[in-house]
DNA sequence: TTGAAAAATTGACCCACATCAGGACAGGTC
DNA sequence: GACCTGTCCTGATGTGGGTCAATTTTTCAA
């Protein structure tokens, strides 16, 4: 499932990966505090992943598809700080992380994947940063919804027609924003016919709208 | 410099490094596009990464200190994806990631220490999203002081005392403020004898009442 | 099929922070 | 000394999104 790596070593990936499990939607694959033995890939299904401050503020840090990889953030202190939590019946492959640096000693290919899973979570991380830090709600939500449908589209699904598989609360923690301003923004985007929302199924009409709410266009000023 | 490493094994640490360098206060260590060659291990001196989006905004993703290591970003497209800028002039250790990935094929604990800074700066990032996606000017500002405080304190430094390297504004992008909301925060801390505070000087006289801030108790009202 | 809980929409009002603007202060240069 | 320039502070005003509340729609269990 990983791309770019030979036959000769997916059969070695085969050899890390320990069992499957299967996850119910609404049940948690690790839970915050739990003791860290593996890196998860998942084969099918849609988790999000969020963190709880002390006084019980709630986080949603990311939301991972198929391909995927979660649970990097229990490496640090041998436990979980975050939950991962099934938003539809999932299956994922359990990747014992002993296993995984044993096999990455020999294997440099793996080595190197797994250095650039790492390299990209960090850097998803700071485009969020760049998102919560200093857009507007319109531009955080166009930004979520490119790039929701731009992984899609990778996977081979639409790319102008997704379904949504979290709440307007979920996406909110996620963008910074309030479930209300969530659900008025979809509607402003409706009305101007960016996008067609029923529910959580949402088609997107005019990309060229969204990457300009997101990127705007210094229009006819700019000496 | 890392902790927990045998005298033999830092040996091999110096091997890695290639060489040092001595960067300007101001000036960049590496920039967004440039080719990723080395992680950058700070000796002395103090940073910030910042990204910066397509349409020119700014966002300090990070401040780091001796014992840090930049350049993470780098590994997944080969280029770096965010500036370094020195805030006080410093002093880095080169560390080629090819070497480095290397002799972690070799040295176990180094291996294990490369996976535990890159988790620690996802996890590091969690808690900078949850700031950033949940709280108001005080608490961020709260976090902000009592993180930095902490990290100069395991440097040896005071715990109450510390010298801010970087400006209102560069504070305001990583907390997601205007620099006028930061200098207004730092006001009313000082009005409430919670710190004292002379231009980029800050003492702080009540570190109680800055986890209450960062953690509302919850009172009386608590049924 | 019915009933109850969960999710989503929409409106009215409010507030924390942004914006705009004026001025003070420090550090450096001539 | 006088003069910049960058940094910081503070006041007045505006606004985007939060809060509160009412209603509708969907989902799902019985």
């Amino acid at each position: 499932m990983p791309l770019g790596l030979s036959n000769e070593e997916l059969d070695l990936i085969d050899d890390m990966v320990a069992a499957r499990r299967t996850i119910k939607r609404g049940s948690l694959l690790f839970r915050n505090g739990e003791k860290f033995t593996s890196l998860y890939a998942i084969r099918t299904g849609f988790f999000k992943t969020c963190v709880t401050s002390e006084d019980g503020r709630d986080q949603v840090t990311g939301f991972q598809m198929a391909g995927e990889v979660v649970g990097l953030d229990g490496i640090v202190n041998d436990h979980h700080t975050c939950d991962a939590v099934a938003l539809e019946d999932a299956e994922v492959c359990v990747m014992p992380f002993d296993r995984i640096e044993e096999l990455s000693r020999v294997v440099n290919s793996l080595q190197r994947h797994v250095h650039k899973i790492m390299s990209r979570e960090i850097v998803r991380e700071h485009g969020v940063m760049l998102l919560l830090g200093s857009m507007r709600a319109e531009e955080r939500l166009a930004t979520f919804l490119l790039n929701l449908v731009q992984r899609l589209h990778a996977r081979g699904f639409s790319q102008s027609e997704l379904v949504l598989r979290m709440t307007r609360e979920e996406i909110g923690s996620y963008l910074g924003l309030k479930l209300e301003t969530v659900s008025r923004t979809f509607s402003r985007f409706s009305e101007e016919g960016i996008v067609e929302v029923k529910q959580r199924h949402v088609r997107i009409l005019n990309t060229e709208a969204l990457k300009d709410i997101v990127n705007p266009k210094s229009g006819a000023g700019t000496v």
